[in-house]
DNA sequence: CAAAATTTGTCCGTATGTATC
DNA sequence: AGATACATACGGACAAATTTT
């Protein structure tokens, strides 16, 4: 009578996590890189030994990772390991406690100032004309948009980027362009008025003298001015209040 | 001629998306947070009319975010927003360069160093006779463990939480221990010669030292102290060369 | 351009493991 | 211990997307 026939699973560990687990090893056993093909669902299966909905899911999981990626009708591949779902993360972190308190969007735009501050030093050290040039480039569009009262978002990000590309830290540019993201999408257009544009401006352009002239205090400072009026607009919400 | 009797399934979008943006609206819609309690599966399933795979492989999504958490044969929660994901992420990242070069470990060292040293200014404005007892401990304990030639990882990163601890910022708090797991994982004792563990204790005490006489600059020096053994053995692998 | 093949996406039905009462 | 509610896992069938023939 049907007995164990089936082994019955040795149930200790979860199958789902096991199979995570498996197929990150897959890519390593075989040194795979960003954009190479995985097996089939189907190839999973039968090498794994688990059903299809189980390789899935743990597919789903290591997507949502960007460990994979998954082509609909062409195939799974490796994953970029951008920093997708710290951006996801945090985004709904934001969008959660938003209403009440501005706490963790205030956090992250800390963050952002302590990390550029703390790059400071190491900045101003391969600080050349050449990225000079592109970053007065930057700040000429963004103050001519201030004058003609547009914002200048993209610029701005492009800005933050590209201040910390000479030292070739892929994390940090990551990390700062995942910020940023959040930031764009959690508090969207938080400086808008002319005359707050105008500042904005004037202090990239603060940020980028500075570095050109090799003062690490007078970037601290002018990178400590850049956020402060962010800050400011954080922790006292401009709206309603008596 | 069977016109849109059954609308054609606007398949733009596909379904699984679908539903984990649903099931994210569905926790801001009804301002849930950490911990509670999720409809059932079957529940999810019909009012969001999907099936239980689309809703499950949404959930399996959602959890590698800790945006929502499972317990088997209990429930579905909401998460705690932690950064797991980074840290996942991370390591995977770390283990799959790893072998070759540890450049992305080294970026992530740096970043470490970097984001304390910004922190440096607020650090020392925030410490106190009470969070420097604390450290004190733990810089003692240290100490002796050095001398009896043992490694005090555990030490290591509650003196780094606990450093940052006072000014309250989750995020960074989060981030740090986040790095710090991904080092610990991917790097596991990294230095555990009897001098290089007594030079790491020292290192440690000449930070709270400097936060303790308020001295910014021997923070920021003694922080670089602190990281710059690590990242020596980061850039020059030690073990085997000509 | 059209049909076929391949691969992922979705759905259903059912059985099993797990936690709570 | 038994019952209930829940997530987990499996297998099969069909739909949708992409590439190839």
């Amino acid at each position: 009578m049907t007995e164990n026939l089936l082994k019955p699973t040795p149930k200790n560990t979860l199958r789902g996590h096991e199979v995570t687990e498996q197929i990150k090893n897959f890519i390593l056993r075989n040194g795979l890189t960003s954009g190479d093909p995985l097996p089939t669902e189907s190839e999973l299966c039968s090498e794994l030994g688990a059903s299809r909905s189980s390789v899935r899911e743990a597919i789903k999981r290591l997507s949502a990772l960007d460990i994979v990626e998954v082509r609909h009708g062409h195939g799974t591949y490796v994953g970029r390991l951008s920093l997708n779902a710290l951006v996801e993360s945090l985004t709904f972190r934001g969008r959660l406690s938003s209403g009440d308190d501005l706490a963790t969007l205030s956090e992250l735009v800390t963050v952002r100032k302590v990390l550029e501050q703390g790059m400071g030093e190491a900045i101003i050290q391969a600080y050349d004309d050449e990225q000079h040039s592109a970053l007065e480039a930057l700040v000429l569009r963004m103050e001519e948009a201030a004058e003609r009262g547009e914002s200048f978002i993209e610029e701005d990000r492009s800005f933050h980027l590209m201040l910390l590309a000479p030292m070739n830290n892929h994390l940090v540019t990551q990390l700062t362009g995942a910020f940023w993201d959040v930031q764009a999408v959690v508090a969207p257009l938080l400086l808008t008025t002319e005359a707050e544009a105008r500042e904005t401006a004037a202090a990239h352009r603060a940020i980028i003298e500075s570095a050109r002239h090799g003062d690490l205090p007078a970037f601290v400072a002018a990178v400590a001015e850049h956020y402060a009026p962010i800050l400011n607009h954080l922790q006292e919400p401009e709206g309603n209040r008596g």
